[in-house]
DNA sequence: CATTTTTTCGCAATCATTTGCGGGAACGTT
DNA sequence: AACGTTCCCGCAAATGATTGCGAAAAAATG
């Protein structure tokens, strides 16, 4: 069956196809009678816009680019969430493409946002966008673009960004421990190329250097995959006697942590505590729950949708906006003082 | 910047933009040094075709629309990983839609669907859909529709379906427990609307019947949301001293599960046994690691849309898939015989 | 050289929608 | 009666890419 178009009501109605399309739009030129008309009957045939058609005619697209690495279990659903939520109230529609980490599949996908004259692209740049002119085709195409969380270093302020302060809240994450009494903290880190683990981690070490307590190198685990613990953790758990608590910057460290304390018969928190910069969602899961910084998905979606949105509107400039991260405590930190 | 076109190629090589077209193409009609020769350009001007004004003319989309109830941290995305994995080396793209188990949305996101001209559907139907009347719109509009996993009794057969045998492996589950020697075992379902929720509960009947083992009706728990776990189990863990395994129908309901026996003190698989149906990731987080039927939801994923893309391309009948499940035993079944 | 065949390319229509501009009708004002 | 204003609506162009058909040019054949 052929779909009706806006052709078709104007002739059954007799009328023009600018009728029928000022009509479907509420414009001011069109009377009330016509405009109901033209719905009723729009309705009765099962009318839909052709969205291809009046996006081409109109040299836009109606699209938003959401593109991450990877879609795990923690975080991204949430980061959806938070996308939808704005965008459901809005004129865009999401269309998501995961670049796997890959630099080359994050430049082709590029290259297709440019293809769909998207408006707009919301990325997580993958672990090997260390370098990131490819984005600047965006930027010449006139695409806004808003950076997710995993920032890169030194060119990123031409562009937007959201994301938290790493560092303070990993010092905050580590200030808890210490202050409950912890000195001999295990900190728990991701890929060590991108600067979202460099924040997080300098931002241990000074919670350290402030307390003046010294910081042993071999207290610092770094971990390409969290499936790497599995190696590592019980080393460490065999040969330092000594630690009391975990700092872990992320929900899968956490629960490959998690995971290992458990293997190794460790209790939390008698033997270990742990604190995690984490969703929000895994650490109830967990028995006892986990106390942790609190870095919502959610929120970064949500603030980073209505950032582009607010940029595409020419209501804000390009700016960088910083999440506000909370201290849940929760069961997982014993106090030791 | 203005976007380049091709009449901007056709005009720069002096040729028409038919020929653009059809070297960019790959046509029959064109020679190879034309061809480089538009290539070339195209590289070096940073042409990028403009898909609206393609699938406009073409009337198609080269969409794949994906419609979720929502999204969760446990099956969808392994689920979305499968359908990329596919759409990844075909020439359609996926727009992911979420219905937040709403009926009303999901209606919309049909008439989206439709304006879209998406050229096929892959679908979970909301826990409000009962009826599906509404997809009839997308047969109508010669959409192809494939249901995905929570599928609903009757009418589906009209329909692509790709599933588990839901009542055989819950049976493989419970008879797994059964022959380790549990007789009092708990089984843990979600929304009893669900025909995904009726299948599972109907195996895990025959499991008990087949084996004249008495199954009180106090051990079958529905519950609507996991949460509500929290109020009953502990419950049910208070009055029934007896319990020695718990059977549990989704990673969501492992997790609540999982807890609140931490909750209560109880160990694994000492005091009870747990046996789950899962997606296969979750399972290996906690410890000690659970054993469970895989039903993973990359593989629904990656079936679904392959068989979606046979049927668009009329190398396949509109059918019903079902997926096999694979019996992982690992850590959590305490054999008592 | 005349012809057929093959290669290579251009013309023009087409897709559904929007929109600037202009026109006609109805009504009110001088 | 002449003119201005307002309200409704239609004409036609424009958007970028594709494609059937036809035709020119080149190559092959007799």
């Amino acid at each position: 069956m052929k779909k009706v178009t806006i052709k078709d009501l104007a002739k059954a109605l007799n009328v023009s196809t600018s009728t029928v399309s000022r009509a479907l739009a509420d414009h001011q030129d069109i009377s009330q009678s016509t405009k109901k008309k033209v719905k009723l009957l729009a309705d009765e045939l099962n009318y839909t816009i052709n969205m291809h058609a009046k996006l081409f005619r109109n040299q836009n697209s109606g699209l938003i680019a959401l593109v991450l690495p990877e879609i795990n279990m923690f975080f991204t659903p949430r980061l959806i969430e938070g996308i939808n939520k704005t965008l459901n109230n809005s004129k865009y529609t999401l269309i998501t493409f995961v670049s796997k980490d890959l630099l080359e599949k994050e430049k082709e996908i590029i290259k297709q946002c440019l293809a769909w004259n998207v408006e707009g692209v919301l990325i997580s740049l993958s672990k090997e966008s260390t370098n990131i002119d490819h984005l600047a085709k965006l930027t010449q195409a006139n695409i806004e673009c808003v950076l997710l969380d995993k920032t890169n270093s030194e060119k990123d302020n031409q562009y937007a960004t959201v994301g938290i302060n790493g560092a303070s809240t990993s010092y905050d994450a580590t200030m808890h421990l210490i202050q409950n009494g912890h000195k001999n903290i295990i900190g728990i880190f991701g890929n060590p190329a991108l600067s979202i683990t460099q924040n997080r981690l300098q931002g241990f070490k000074n919670a350290f250097n402030e307390k003046k307590i010294t910081l042993p190198t071999e207290n610092i685990v770094l971990v390409e995959k969290s499936k790497d613990l599995d190696f590592i953790l019980p080393h460490i758990l065999r040969h330092n006697k000594n630690v009391t608590a975990i700092f872990t910057m992320s929900d899968e460290l956490l629960a490959a942590t998690h995971h290992n304390l458990r293997a190794a018969d460790k209790r939390v928190p008698e033997d270990i505590s742990i604190m995690a910069i984490s969703d929000g969602v895994y650490p109830y899961l967990l028995h006892p729950k986990i106390s942790h910084i609190k870095h919502s998905g959610y929120r970064l979606g949500r603030k980073s949708s209505i950032l582009l949105i607010k940029i595409l509107e020419d209501k804000k400039e390009r700016c960088h906006e910083v999440i506000k991260t909370k201290t849940i405590i929760l069961d997982s930190v014993r106090d030791l003082t």
